[in-house]
DNA sequence: CGTCAGATGATC
DNA sequence: ATCATCTGACGC
């Protein structure tokens, strides 16, 4: 199966007090502060499986998350663990898109570098960027709360909570 | 189109 | 108790 990523969330840690690794380091979120290319997965609300990869430094707690994609390749595999609800389009949501991986919490911290099952590789460049508040974090700081770190392929089928996006203006930094 | 409740279980 | 979600039900 090969799926092409159409929408994602920036985490860091510190300051961003939205990011998993606020809590510091623990069992669940020690890969977030491995070396990158590794992946981390995480069970949400005790049912689905979201995928992150890791892209700061060793010791930085920094990832993206997964939160959409467009299936590319094998997509038998992904109408069947999807269950064939609405046909494989529809992997519009991170909880959609680690199903349709078959992922469980023993992938974190897989190295997905090397070709052993998950693996990170180059694809097509969006045509366009759009920017919005991510979803979900209300329990982040205001200051956190609100920063544009969701980016999503402009007009594309396979992203999600298109309300809130807007063109991507000028770069995207933390604030002091 | 919108909002809303319930499912469901690891985590600290 | 909390939670980086999804789905189906219901109302307009």
């Amino acid at each position: 199966m090969v799926l092409r990523v159409t929408e994602t969330e920036a985490y860091k840690w510190p300051p961003d007090t939205a990011c998993h690794a606020k809590a510091g380091r623990t069992p669940r979120t020690e890969p977030l502060f491995g070396p990158p290319g590794r992946a981390y997965v995480y069970l949400c609300y005790g049912i689905h499986n979201l995928l992150n990869l890791v892209t700061g430094d060793d010791g930085q707690a920094q990832a993206v998350l997964i939160r959409a994609c467009e299936p590319v390749g094998g997509l038998d595999v992904v109408a069947q663990r999807r269950g064939g609800r609405r046909g494989p389009a529809s992997l519009d949501g991170p909880g959609k898109v680690g199903q349709a991986l078959g992922l469980d919490t023993t992938w974190s911290n897989h190295d997905v570098t090397a070709p052993s099952g998950l693996e990170v590789g180059p694809g097509t460049p969006p045509q366009g960027l759009l920017a919005g508040p991510r979803i979900g974090i209300d329990y982040a700081l205001p200051e956190h709360r609100d920063l544009p770190w969701r980016f999503a392929e402009a007009d594309s089928r396979w992203v999600g909570h298109r309300k809130s996006l807007r063109p991507l203006g000028a770069a995207v930094t933390m604030p002091a």
